[in-house]
DNA sequence: GCACGGGTTACCAAG
DNA sequence: CTTGGTCCACCCGTGC
């Protein structure tokens, strides 16, 4: 069974495609030479050959799209696409789509029927309730796609290479064709758009984000606060059960956040390939379950941010090098920020709204200036990549970054020296380090590092320091394992290689592990739910996420 | 002090 | 149950 990318201008998910053999099209000659061929195509998308697709389909493209590529939906062919890279073209045919795209383009029609008959509902009701004003006016739709050539265009960034003049005589000065809307990727992406699947099938999550994020207190609860583990045991009190089992991302997952909300439990995850996931827990519908898949990045989502104070705000930074805002009211992934190189992490302080710190390239922290929409200020912190940032928040004015050149280091905000924040305090690993979390209470910093060590910094000024021996070398496929807080200070929670969970007490400074039958990978990062003790996310190489609840 | 490349690691789908 | 594809994180050894 094939995708159908014909008929409609939705996006199938394209993931799989085979070389299906040369192309001969009637009427277009295809030749070797590389401006007759440059012509051809445009000859072609000109004479209505180009069938419209958006930036969101094209995300789904396998990886050998290069930035000269140009791809083609010919009408004649249905179900096919040309692809066309330098001077080469190929035919390019689907191939069989695998159980995760099969199970959700299912769900997806069966969904769109149901949203079709509810939306014939709502107009029959809209109609009697005249004088029912409308709510805010939801944005007007955004503007048909232009008819220009379809042309994918992929940064050199994207494909892993430096930035530069261009060795291909095709890519250089001109290029291959008018891009067809380069704005698309660099600037904001609608949330339809981006819906790996048709929209509007994620409705239920809009409404579910907005629902709570306007019913939410003005005065969330702080983490903590309400009874940590100290009183009870989580290796024995937490269990999981098939329910709380959820595959909703086809890549290794790098970071997993709780919506900070306390009458709904949504999950949001990112993967590898880009993708953004939400898994609301307490959906109890019929049409599907609970879980929707966006693709708003180009490559592995490194981190999600999202404040207690606007909860329908979703932050994302990648290796892409871009910073977007999921906006749910808005109904779009807006550009903060981008970049030529990787983002490795992003934070906010938490009493500071408008300000995003995050970890760029080789050591760079940078803050982001929502009021002035401008980087206000950067420094180079580390030698190598910033692989998390965090911040205290009991002494909001004090900063942890860990780093690939093994130094987690504690900043004072309030001082800057040298054009940099005063670093207070700093804790070497022998390799290198992937998290430095403060606790719950902020008076301790849990550092995980690949010299298989987890290191705890306590006490007054953060001076004794422990280090607890913890096997961390997960190799290329896994994500690195990071040492998380749960509910207050007395417990890390972090992955093991034999899938399990570890629960290393900070009291006594031993380790005890959670095992599942159901746990058939190996949970690599995970999430404490901010206020519900116990609620305990655990997420996989394989697009999978544990939900360990308190019994 | 570098750039490079090989080895390691686990997951999933297909046979 | 075995096999093959994944692929870009990191360590470590080699060669300059």
């Amino acid at each position: 069974m094939g995708v159908d990318v014909g008929g409609s201008t939705s996006c199938g998910r394209l993931t799989s495609w085979v070389r299906a053999g040369g192309p001969t099209v009637e009427g277009l000659e295809l030749g070797a030479n590389s401006e007759g061929f440059t012509e051809n195509l445009r000859a072609a998308c000109d004479t209505a050959w180009a069938r419209p697709f958006t930036a969101a389909a094209a995300l789904h493209f396998p990886p050998y799209l290069s930035s000269s590529s140009l791809a083609i939906f010919p009408p004649h062919f249905p179900g096919q696409l040309f692809l066309c890279e330098e001077e080469e073209v190929s035919l390019m045919a689907p191939q069989a789509m695998t159980e995760y795209e099969r199970r959700r383009l299912e769900n997806i029609r069966r969904n769109t029927e149901i949203v079709a008959s509810l939306k014939r509902r709502a107009d029959e009701l809209a109609a009697t309730v005249k004088a029912a004003k409308a709510k805010a006016p939801r944005r007007p739709p955004a503007k048909a796609p232009e008819q220009a050539p379809i042309v994918l265009r992929r940064s050199l960034r994207a494909r892993g290479i430096p930035p530069g003049p261009s060795r291909h005589p095709s890519e250089a000065p001109t290029p291959i064709s008018p891009p067809a809307n380069p704005a698309k990727m660099k600037g904001p992406i609608r949330m339809d758009e981006a819906f790996v699947g048709v929209s509007p099938l994620d409705r239920h999550l809009v409404g579910a984000i907005s629902g709570m994020a306007e019913n939410a207190t003005l005065h969330p609860r702080k983490k903590g606060e309400g009874g940590g583990s100290g009183s009870w045991d989580p290796a024995s009190e937490l269990t999981l059960v098939p329910e709380n089992v959820k595959r909703f991302l086809p890549a290794r997952i790098l970071s997993v956040r709780f919506f900070p909300f306390e009458g709904r439990t949504v999950v949001a995850a990112g993967d590898k390939l880009g993708h953004l996931g939400f898994w609301d827990a307490d959906f109890r519908g019929s049409e599907g379950d609970g879980t929707y898949v966006y693709a708003p990045h180009l490559a592995p989502i490194s981190g999600i941010s999202i404040q207690p104070f606007s909860m329908s705000k979703i932050l994302t930074c990648s290796y892409d090098g871009f910073i977007r805002l999921m906006d749910v009211e808005e109904e779009t992934f807006n550009m903060l920020y981008s970049t030529d190189d990787s983002i490795y992490s992003i934070s906010q302080p938490p009493n500071d709204a408008k300000s995003i710190y995050f970890g760029e390239g080789p050591g760079e922290l940078k803050v982001w200036d929502e009021r002035a929409g401008e980087v206000s200020n950067t420094w180079v912190l580390h030698d190598q990549r910033i692989n998390t940032v965090d911040f205290n928040t009991v002494n909001t004015n004090l900063m942890a970054t860990s780093s690939t050149d093994g130094v987690a280091c504690i900043w004072d905000l309030r001082k800057i020296s040298a054009k940099k924040p005063e670093r207070l305090k700093m804790v070497q690993h022998r390799r290198a380090i992937h998290s430095a979390y403060f606790s719950p209470s902020g008076s301790s910093l849990a550092t995980t590092g690949v010299d298989d060590r987890v290191g705890i910094l306590s006490g007054p000024d953060f001076n004794s320091v422990i280090m607890i021996n913890h096997y961390n070398r997960t190799g290329r496929w896994l994500s690195s394992f990071s040492a998380i807080w749960g509910w207050d200070d007395t417990y890390l929670f972090m992955g093991n290689m034999k899938r399990a969970v570890d629960i290393i007490s900070t009291v006594d400074k031993t380790t005890s592990s959670l095992e599942s039958l159901l746990m058939t990978a190996i949970p690599c990062r995970f999430a404490a739910h901010p206020y519900k003790v116990g609620l305990l996310a655990g997420a996989t190489a394989g697009g999978q996420v544990y939900m360990w609840r308190r019994s």
